[in-house]
DNA sequence: CCATAGATGCACT
DNA sequence: GTGCATCTATGGC
């Protein structure tokens, strides 16, 4: 049979467009990751635009680097880095080859393999199955062997789409852990009344090592 | 509900 | 050596 698109798929051009378009028209698709254990979707409902080289919270603002490198690539691109020593974090990357721009995904609620994504999170409430970056790539087993995958290449493990009809509504605010002045721009796209986004925190700077001097 | 502290490894300076 | 685009456990209200 033929491996024609799916109506509901999206395309190289969806994501080829700034990440502050990209982000709001995510909220309310499913990502879905296939493995031998099985597959797990999850419908978006807080994600974070992430600008290029001008963005001072974004990890492409020093220019390119060996961890950087998808982000500067083609628009429909996982990029997954590793955060605190011990989440993964995943984005979509936008825009043309050249420019740096993605979509954090924040936040979501878990529609497809609901048992598999509970044994991933250790048994975690429902609710809190994809609440917050790091969580959500645990329940859909996402790490470092995803970074650079090709998202909107039918027949890809790691894949986006639309699930009907746009989000009538969406929140803006301003972008959650981030400081350096990144953090003020409305960057944070979420759904109303949503009970699978992550609460706001304002950026609060690191205390000290135990250990070292005040 | 809220606040705090500790875990932990890598990228970059 | 410094600083994280975080999460969990624990304690108090």
């Amino acid at each position: 049979m033929s491996t024609a698109p799916q109506p509901d798929e999206l395309t190289r051009d969806f994501f080829a467009r700034p990440a502050t378009a990209v982000a709001p028209d995510l909220l309310g698709c499913v990502v879905e990751h296939e493995t031998a254990d099985g597959l797990v979707g999850v419908r978006l409902t807080e994600v974070e635009a992430y600008l290029g080289e001008d963005d001072p919270g974004s990890h492409a603002y020093r220019g390119v680097t060996p961890r950087t490198r998808v982000m500067f690539g083609p628009p429909g691109h996982a990029y997954v880095y590793f955060s605190y020593g011990m989440h993964w974090c995943m984005n979509l990357v936008c825009e043309p080859a050249g420019s740096a721009a993605a979509v954090l995904l924040r936040a979501g609620e878990v529609v497809t393999g609901h048992e598999l994504a509970t044994a991933r999170r250790g048994g975690a409430p429902a609710r809190d199955l994809a609440r917050g970056p790091a969580r959500l790539t645990q329940a859909l087993g996402v790490d470092r062997r995803q970074d650079g995958s090709d998202v909107v290449d039918g027949g890809c493990a790691l894949r986006v789409r639309a699930a009907g009809s746009p989000a009538a509504r969406v929140l803006t605010g301003p972008r959650t852990g981030v400081g350096g002045g990144g953090a003020t721009q409305p960057w944070r796209f979420h759904l109303p009344g949503e009970p699978t986004v992550s609460p706001y925190r304002p950026h609060q700077p690191r205390r000290r090592a135990p250990g070292s001097r005040e």
